[in-house]
RNA sequence: GUGGGUGUAGCUCAAUUGGUUAGAGCACUGGGUUGUGGCCCCAGAGGCUGUCGGUUCGAGCCCGAUCACUCACCCCA
């Protein structure tokens, strides 16, 4: 019989690797917590329309990278590429923007596109996300982006870099691409192929090419930041300015204008050299028209998204794997002392201490291997002697020491031992 | 969607110009100790060499196809 494998790009998470996600997802909790946020769960599928209007018909990720599939009942739906859109989506359907001036939400779940996996990159992946609604004004750019910065260092992940740009607003962005425009249909055929594509449909998605020589034409390229209106510039050297008071460290780079339709003014993304061809672990910025395009109210909007399969990736690369030991294995010898020992070992989970036992009568010796393997620090010892005895041997395996304690005061031993492990 | 690389035991890898019984380390199981872990010693189990086809007296090895994994392009987290 053929094994049934896993769909392509879509990865299990083994109990070897899931201290990690969990380390990560617990620290993301604590931290945007205390920023404010609150956690929001939305479906992991939509309708079809609301991630077209939202992301944007002619982007890569509707066009081609979505899962999208026909309901029984005749819906297209699809699965999410992203969150930003469904967040919008509850925020405006459940009409929460009317208890407050603004919101804070985050989320932290699986998305999926449908692009061929490599490093750092798959199919189902998962997303931090944040959004924030209602704030138009620059220090909530800053403070997002100190946020993401304390979040990298709680995390555990150095070496990485938080670079920023502005996008302007669709008016000055409008005079700049024809500016760019200009610039690129001068410089003539020097560029690649991708861009000389990219200078009709997307004009400032060339400063993305990776390819030398483009870079080389575009070191005298007209740059967005010498063409903002007046309100756009006051907007970023602001964000500028309190980054700075905050004491996070930011690069400017103008190559900073992500994928999706619906940024303006600020974007942002965290960046490393350390996971191959993928540099972005996280990134975001300002996308104050979305609201209201997606039928809510006008009202300005930020966030970000941070991949959790790169921050394990990274993480893998600086700390050591955390593990999960129980503290005591109830080892026994005999059929009648197995029976005792496994009831016993379920008071004690139900007293909240974590217990591994033998279900099987193995020989003393594979009991011990099998306590020794699992970390336990703690093993008790019941054979038929201590059974009638009405005694328990109970091992300490750092030390490699044992005493004899009555059976019945066992349950209050190690609640002693489990909680002098939090209060030592 | 396009291109490169790799598929041998649970894992990491060997296997002479194509040659007869496909090996090792780690992990696993049992024993060395009638009831005591890590180290050591002994033994055992574990494989349709990804799959299908071709060349050959003979294929893990050569050829083709296919699937999977992987890296990269495009794009993105």
């Amino acid at each position: 019989m053929e094994a049934v494998q896993a769909v392509r790009g879509m990865n299990d998470i083994l109990p070897e690797q899931v201290g990690w996600w969990q380390g990560i997802e617990a620290a993301a909790r604590k931290v945007l917590e205390n920023f404010g946020y609150r956690e929001m769960r939305t479906p992991v599928a939509e309708k079809l329309e609301l991630f077209a209007r939202g992301i944007g018909e002619s982007t890569d990720i509707v066009e081609k990278e979505m899962y999208a599939f026909e309901d029984r009942n005749g819906d297209w739906l699809a699965l999410r590429p992203e969150a930003t859109a469904s967040i919008v989506r509850a925020y405006v359907q459940h009409g929460l923007h009317g208890d407050s001036s603004y919101h804070k939400f985050y989320q932290i779940g699986p998305m999926f596109r449908h692009e061929r996996p490599q490093k750092g990159r798959y199919r189902q992946f998962h997303q931090i996300d944040a959004e924030v609604f209602g704030l138009d004004g620059p220090m909530i750019d800053a403070e997002m982006m100190h946020m993401v910065s304390l979040l990298m260092e709680r995390i555990g992940i150095s070496g990485v870099s938080l670079n920023i740009n502005t996008l302007g607003c669709p008016k000055c962005r409008q005079v700049y691409r024809e500016v760019l425009k200009k610039f690129l249909s001068d410089k003539g055929d020097g560029f690649c192929e991708d861009c000389m594509r990219r200078r009709e449909t997307n004009p400032l998605r060339v400063f993305d090419c990776k390819v030398k020589s483009c870079a080389q034409l575009l070191e005298s390229a007209p740059q967005l930041i010498d063409h903002l209106c007046e309100d756009c510039r006051a907007h970023f050297e602001a964000v500028r300015d309190h980054l700075e008071k905050l004491g996070t460290p930011y690069a400017v780079n103008p190559r900073i204008v992500r994928g999706l339709d619906y940024y303006m003014r600020t974007t942002f993304e965290v960046i490393t050299d350390r996971l191959g061809a993928q540099s972005a672990i996280g990134g975001g910025g300002r996308y104050d028209g979305l609201v209201r395009d997606l039928g809510g109210p006008d009202v300005a909007a930020v966030g970000f998204a941070m991949g959790l399969e790169r921050l394990v990736l990274l993480l893998e690369q600086e700390k050591t794997k955390p593990v999960r030991s129980p503290l005591c294995f109830f080892a026994s010898l005999g059929d009648q002392a197995r029976a005792s020992a496994f009831l016993l070992s379920q008071k004690l989970r139900e007293r909240g201490v974590e217990t591994e036992i033998d279900y099987e009568g193995r020989s003393l010796k594979s009991q011990m291997r099998r306590a020794d393997k699992s970390g336990a620090k703690y093993v008790l010892i019941l054979g038929e002697d201590e059974l009638a005895r009405r005694e328990v041997q109970l091992r300490d395996m750092l030390t490699k020491t044992q005493r004899i304690l009555p059976l019945d005061t066992i349950l209050e031993t190690l609640e002693t031992i489990e909680a002098e492990k939090f209060n030592p």
